[in-house]
DNA sequence: GAGCACTGC
């Protein structure tokens, strides 16, 4: 344990008044406040915060706030929290840690006496939202002053007033990137850690060494019970190697009896509607969840329930209530998503069968939304889970077997609100051999050339040797250091280069930063800077079963044939034209939530763009502006290329030489040689999605160092480049060469580096850039 | 011939 220089810190209270009652914190000593003072502040009649008097709801949420088992163990919480720097805190869902802990925290560490702050971190938006307001309304403060939230797009906090913050730790962690010491926070508090977020796992590395330069700095960690041990040892004393303190907080469950099948079922969708409505037949009222993979199998999934249980009434109206199956999965809009807390529906007739409600739904009732009134979970064990394969740089969604974690959250379900039941579509033996004990954690399964990027910003030198929770593979971590390398953000040591420091600071995957900060320099800086909101928002396509067709057509009429990304900025400024009309939206089957999404982002960008000075332009002609974005495109994505191999409309991937296809919703109206694409998605076939037709010529031209043919893999792609290159270079001769509106000046510029044969000579454009950010850089030091 | 869930000053 580190020294603490709080502990000298005077008590709290004026020294000229004479009683508590003025300063209910009085003789609070910073740090080491007991449990019995903490009570006796909650039950004042002013409220130590504000000096007000408590409001008279304030004493009823206080009865509530007493009932959770985490006030019970107050007394070890505050104790723990005195005696060490770093606690780890395990606890059932119910035992009320994310709400109480912090403000015990608060209590003791009484951050607002020293112009600190208490920062609690979770993984989802809504999660901090939603508990910052509960927390203020327990601690009897307006939202966003004593207490607030900050997450993108929203802050709601008040500086000098807030001193419990609750934020998503992408936000905790976009801010070390300019503040590595987070001198702000005297107290950080992990929530949800065994979720293993990527941001999760790399703020947990971060506080490990940050605990060693500030021993002022306390710092919880929070996590469901099975990944306890692995946090201890991670957390253990480097002298000592005692493990770190840990401290259980019971939660308040009601049992849930678990249910195993005798044989492996060889289809579980078919099993899983089977159980249901044996559920429905035979168990006791109450209303059934069922986790399914994904929005096309629930859909289906409810049709079939539907259509069975009414064949159930019709048959034995006397025994058998009605039913409503409600899906739930996250591209469903907000409303439709409400549903789930509809009430189950009333009987028939009086004092007939009563009704049932069921929702099937994907793992998102697994973490982020939580319904009460669930008596039964039926889990077949399976959910879709990202996957990346550092070989051909491809993430994709599987289905998988889901983990032994995993299941116990599901079961956990079922017993919010009274006694229930699990049905598992699986055996116990499979359960207990096959189910590994946890998901694996983001950072295994993720392209990582974000984080890496986030992580040389954050000064962190040695990637390799940094110390992770679980590190990723080393393909993983080369992978994304070679991208970054080939989009000049790394220099060839690995240390980051001027452009990359800017590219860092756009929450941005790295190759669309790069696109957005090169735009200038193409004329189309107002163009990229939609087409990138809108490739980071989901999907703008709404396409509903039985209006295909219609769907289709009306997105004919909204493409333009030289490419998808040129479609996503016509789509947007379409949507502007028509003033972000939601009827427009829908009449063109849009989804205006993402269009509005979209919009916002873009707002955010422009501002970043603004804080780096980079020029908002755009060209006149509308040809000539299409033929810039789509140089500008390669400029991000020159690794995402494929090229056309025979007439069956099959492609190949640069370098990578993956086989695949054109994804069906992509707009060309041909099928050009060369073509960039945003995304590679593997389902039913690998699949290219969001396709831009490019020249060769560009290639080479704006991703000289990646087209380099003397490296370049044997094959087909090869010798079309080496054709291109060929007449390029006799072309080049010619005085009246510039392709693209360069001088000839710059032109025979870039010819003499390549003369010179060097191997990683920077792209022309970002020469500019990079000379430019290295001024700016100066003149804000 | 077609997408689990999150996130980013």
């Amino acid at each position: 344990m580190s020294g603490n220089p709080y502990t000298k810190a005077p008590p709290v209270g004026k020294p000229g008044r004479p009683k508590s009652v003025q300063e209910p914190l009085f003789r609070f000593l910073p740090r080491h406040v007991t449990a019995a003072q903490v009570q006796k502040a909650m039950e004042g009649d002013i409220n130590p915060f504000t000096k007000q008097p408590h409001t008279p709801q304030y004493k009823k949420i206080l009865e509530m706030r007493k009932m959770l088992p985490v006030y019970a163990q107050r007394n070890e919480v505050l104790k723990m929290f005195s005696d060490n720097q770093i606690v780890i805190i395990v606890g059932e869902t119910g035992s009320g840690k994310t709400t109480l802990i912090p403000q015990f925290v608060c209590y003791s560490d009484l951050p607002h006496t020293k112009g600190k702050l208490v920062a609690c971190t979770q993984p989802r938006r809504v999660a901090a939202m939603s508990v910052a307001k509960r927390v203020a309304d327990e601690l009897d403060v307006p939202l966003g002053k004593q207490v607030g939230y900050s997450i993108r797009f929203e802050n709601m906090t008040e500086p000098g007033t807030t001193f419990l913050q609750y934020m998503t730790d992408g936000m905790l962690l976009r801010e070390a990137m300019n503040d590595p010491d987070l001198q702000r926070y005297s107290t950080i508090i992990l929530d949800e850690a065994h979720e293993r977020t990527l941001s999760t796992d790399i703020l947990i590395g971060l506080l490990k060494s940050l605990a060693k330069r500030r021993s002022d700095l306390k710092i919880i960690i929070m996590s469901a019970t099975l990944d306890a041990l692995k946090f201890q040892k991670y957390f253990s004393s480097s002298e000592t190697r005692e493990p770190a303190p840990l401290l259980r907080v019971r939660g308040r469950m009601h049992p849930v009896e678990v249910f195993y099948t005798q044989e492996p079922e060889p289809d579980y969708v078919e099993a899983a509607i089977r159980t249901v409505l044996m559920i429905h037949r035979a168990e006791d009222p109450g209303d059934i969840l069922l986790f399914l993979t994904g929005e096309e199998e629930i859909e289906d999934a409810c049709r079939k329930i539907k259509l069975e249980a009414d064949d159930l009434v019709n048959q034995d109206p006397e025994s058998v209530g009605p039913l409503i199956c409600i899906p739930l999965y996250s591209s469903l809009p907000p409303q439709q998503q409400q549903r789930i807390f509809d009430p189950a529906p009333s009987p028939r007739v009086p004092n007939g069968p009563p009704g049932r409600k069921i929702v099937v739904s994907t793992n998102i009732a697994e973490t982020s939304l939580t319904i009460d009134g669930i008596v039964y979970v039926v889990d077949p064990g399976f959910s879709k889970q990202k996957v990346y394969n550092p070989r051909i740089r491809v993430e994709s969604l599987l289905v998988s077997p889901i983990s032994k974690a995993s299941a116990q959250q599901r079961a956990g379900r079922a017993g919010r609100t009274r006694p229930g039941k699990c049905f598992r579509l699986y055996t116990e033996k499979d359960f207990m051999k096959e189910l590994e004990e946890q998901t694996h954690p983001e950072i295994l399964r993720s392209n990582l050339s974000n984080t890496v990027l986030e992580l040389v910003k954050l000064g962190i030198k040695d990637l390799v040797r940094f110390d992770y929770v679980d590190a990723p593979a080393p393909e993983t971590l080369m992978r994304a250091l070679e991208l970054l390398n080939y989009l000049s953000a790394l220099d060839d040591d690995g240390n980051l280069t001027a452009l990359g420091s800017i590219m860092a600071e756009f929450p941005l995957d790295p190759q669309m930063a790069k696109l957005l900060i090169v735009s200038p320099e193409f004329r189309c800086s107002n163009e990229i800077l939609t087409i990138v909101a809108m490739l980071s928002v989901p999907n703008i396509w709404l396409r509903p079963p039985y209006r295909r067709r219609e769907a289709d057509e009306a997105h004919a009429l909204l493409s333009v044939p030289d490419g998808d990304h040129l479609t996503l900025l016509n789509v947007y400024n379409n949507y502007k034209q028509n003033l972000g009309d939601r009827n427009w939206a829908w009449n063109n089957y849009l989804s205006q939530r993402a269009l509005a999404q979209a919009d916002n982002v873009r707002s955010q960008l422009q501002r970043n763009m603004e804080r780096f000075d980079i020029d908002l332009v755009s060209t006149q002609d509308q040809r000539k502006l299409y033929t810039n974005v789509r140089q500008a495109l390669v400029c991000g994505f020159f690794m995402q290329v494929a090229h056309r191999e025979g007439e069956k409309g099959a492609y190949l991937t640069v370098k990578d030489n993956q086989v695949v296809n054109l994804h069906p919703s992509c707009g060309l109206d041909n099928q050009p040689e060369w073509v960039i694409f945003n995304e590679f998605v593997l389902t039913t076939k690998p699949y290219i999605r969001t396709v831009t037709e490019v020249r060769p010529e560009w290639l080479l031209e704006y991703a000289a160092n990646y087209y380099d043919l003397s490296s370049f893999p044997d094959g087909e792609t090869k010798r079309a480049l080496q054709r291109v290159a060929g007449r390029r270079s006799k072309k080049a001769i010619e005085p009246e060469g510039s392709s693209n509106g360069r001088s000839s000046k710059q032109q025979k510029k870039a010819q003499q580096r390549q003369k010179k044969g060097q191997q990683k000579s920077p792209m022309d454009p970002v020469d500019v850039i990079v000379v430019r950010m290295q001024q700016i850089q100066m003149q804000q030091q």
